[in-house]
DNA sequence: CGCCGGCGCGTAAACGATTTCACCGCCGCC
DNA sequence: GGCGGCGGTGAAATCGTTTACGCGCCGGCG
């Protein structure tokens, strides 16, 4: 009748049967029940759940024969009656801006790889752009109860805080100091490379710097770093934060008014964005016929694998998020052990290519600029392409 | 001493206390349950269920009354409690080759939008190289019991027919006929868009093409659909697919091998490749000297961001994932609503652009130059100064 | 020799919902 | 007036597991 020899085996000798007539309950899709490696075993229900769930009271060589049943049933622990009794869910909740974001996607693809062993699953939310469905979405992952959420780079979000108030354990991926709130933090330290770009971007001759963001994340932490190395190493570079729309028709720039402000004396000479909007802004310069790096500089965020094949190869200022989320996934470890979190950080890194380059109206008209070529050593082309990645 | 006082209001009156001293209680994080709506609503257990889970037998205003109440008392269904009685789980498992995938990502999207508001939650597994790893993470996905799993082009897999043939209910987004194992298909259909590039290939003079694929997914089918297109039309067409490991160090082609493949006489004058793969093989065209389209055609199946952005722009083969998604969506909405499955097709697209041009050699060999200019602004130096990534 | 503590194990009580079943009015119909 | 059915409701069984508790047994210590 049933496809698993054994277990029908075991059925029909238990004396006692876990379940009267299996065959016609549709509950339960056919499986063993930890009554049936029980019976099979010769023990009771309680010591089977022991043996195979590592807890102690239990024999060695039980714990083995037991173990060895319950592969031979082919037996799956039913999480809902685990979770049920023991409040824990083994899910991992995990909130992100876009799956379809690359940085997204690794930071899953990590913490997947590194906590399937342990018997957790992963729950996806996207946070949307609508408050009220992004309430909704974050009142459907609280009832899932899982036992932790990992989440980067947040937005603001009451219902969020709600969930944080009632205890809900988060391990925090994102810039800044640990906050009260989170459980862990994986701190997201770009201090360096932000200096390093700052002090880049002055040798090069820029003043003036456009930074490109989603709407939503105006005023957000993180991309005044810039301004504020700037302002302790005291550089002169004037930062503008805009809005930008991209394709997307919400609100913000389009491309074309976003390129409007790199044009001109006034005009700033360098733009950041961020992975998702760099293809609109690219098209956008493209489009206005604008030449990069001689007319303006570009460079992004993230770590879009195209960085290195778009001509000229774009500057970019990335963060390992599969190291994050390996990191965030041993905090979670930590955490689950009963253990205090260590301090963990992840650092970014400014890798410089081709589409940096100096600022526009200095590109070399009376040579003055030449007279940083900073370390230069070897020849230097006067379009100063190929700057050595790293 | 709680935080809602509604809740304690209700519990200090209730007769029948549903959960004698919560304070100390640590399992649950202290929520309301379904006992504390009813007596709230001073009806029974079953009642409050019958209300919230929007079964019949209750009448119109006690529903109302009773729904209210639960939203007073922030009440949230536990899901182990509902699925350990029900059999359901309300939950989409997701079974894709990699979230990084921008076509996953899009998916998962879908899946997510069209779904949540359903109760349904999505847990998100990737299939790995290793098999072992891959059978685990299977059996980790059939212990939660998912209601329904959406696969993406699936790879055969010993442990995922178990589980189907266990009866997992099944949703499969690929190209190919109706299997008999899925509950219900959303059909990838490029059969159009194939006939159309494999036309648009022989107009343009080219004879030999080569595809590239990981090595794990060769011998898969859909990629001989262009030799059978380039059959039935009876078009001069001779297709070799080959393994290509890009620049992860897996089994198959080098981007320099791969390259060699597409020189000289006898070599491929097209190629074609996954989206995953694109970078390391343009990487490789780029490293060698090739350019596209004038050397060697290209084209990329996908929807990359900044297939338009590169220079020249890239041909795709495309199919809008989140399409299949929301189709995906609405078959498992048809299953549960114990319906049978509509046929669904989303139809692939080409998209020509300028990485696919005339066939090496036969361009327009005395003024093949004037063939040049391309759509790029800036002037292309002949030599290809990027050498030497990694 | 008695006692104590721990180990190994079984019994049974949770966990929080859904669902079956029985009940109770009440209405309409014969 | 009796009876069948039906809409609304409550009591209780049930899903599969974990875990508190208790009991026998054995070895060691006094």
């Amino acid at each position: 009748m049933g496809r698993n020899a054994a277990l029908d085996y075991v059925r029909g000798m238990a004396k006692n049967q876990p379940s009267r007539d299996r065959s016609t309950s549709k509950g339960t899709r056919g499986g063993a029940l930890l009554a049936d490696v029980a019976a099979a075993a010769g023990v009771s229900i309680a010591s089977a759940s022991r043996a195979l769930s590592g807890a102690a009271g239990v024999s060695d060589e039980q714990r083995a024969r037991i173990a060895a049943i319950a592969e031979q049933l082919d037996y799956h622990q039913n999480p809902s009656g685990r979770s049920l009794r023991s409040g824990r869910t083994n899910l991992i909740g995990v909130w992100v801006e876009s799956i379809s974001n690359a940085s997204s996607g690794r930071l899953v693809t990590a913490l997947n790889d590194a906590l399937h062993a342990h018997g957790y699953d992963i729950l996806v939310t996207e946070y949307s752009d609508d408050p009220a469905e992004d309430a909704s979405r974050i009142r459907a992952l609280a009832r899932r109860r899982p036992d932790f959420m990992v989440v980067l780079h947040p937005p603001r979000s009451a219902a969020f805080e709600r969930l944080v108030r009632k205890g809900q354990k988060v391990v925090l991926i994102a810039s800044g100091r640990p906050s009260s709130w989170s459980s862990a933090l994986v701190a997201v330290d770009t201090s360096a490379s932000r200096r390093e770009l700052a002090t880049h971007l002055v040798e090069l001759g820029h003043r003036r710097l456009l930074v490109l963001q989603p709407a939503r994340r105006i005023g957000r932490p993180g991309f005044n770093m810039l301004q504020r190395v700037a302002k302790r190493l005291k550089l002169p570079l004037e930062l503008e934060v805009l809005p930008f729309a991209g394709s997307d028709g919400g609100p913000g720039l389009t491309s074309a008014e976003a390129v409007s402000r790199l044009q001109g004396t006034d005009g700033a000479t360098f733009v950041q964005v961020n992975e998702a909007l760099a293809p609109d802004l690219l098209g956008g310069i493209g489009a206005a016929g604008l030449r990069i790096p001689e007319d303006v500089s570009v460079m992004t965020t993230g770590a879009p694998p195209w960085a290195e094949i778009v001509r000229p190869p774009l500057s970019v200022t990335t963060v390992d998020y599969y190291e994050a989320g390996r990191q965030a996934a041993e905090a979670i470890l930590e955490l689950a052990g009963g253990g205090e979190p260590t301090r963990r950080v992840v650092r970014g890194k400014y890798i410089r290519r081709a589409s940096v380059g100096p600022a526009r109206g200095l590109g070399r008209p009376a040579s003055d600029a030449a007279s940083r070529p900073a370390r230069a050593g070897r020849p230097r082309r006067p379009d100063a392409r190929e700057h050595a990645r790293r």
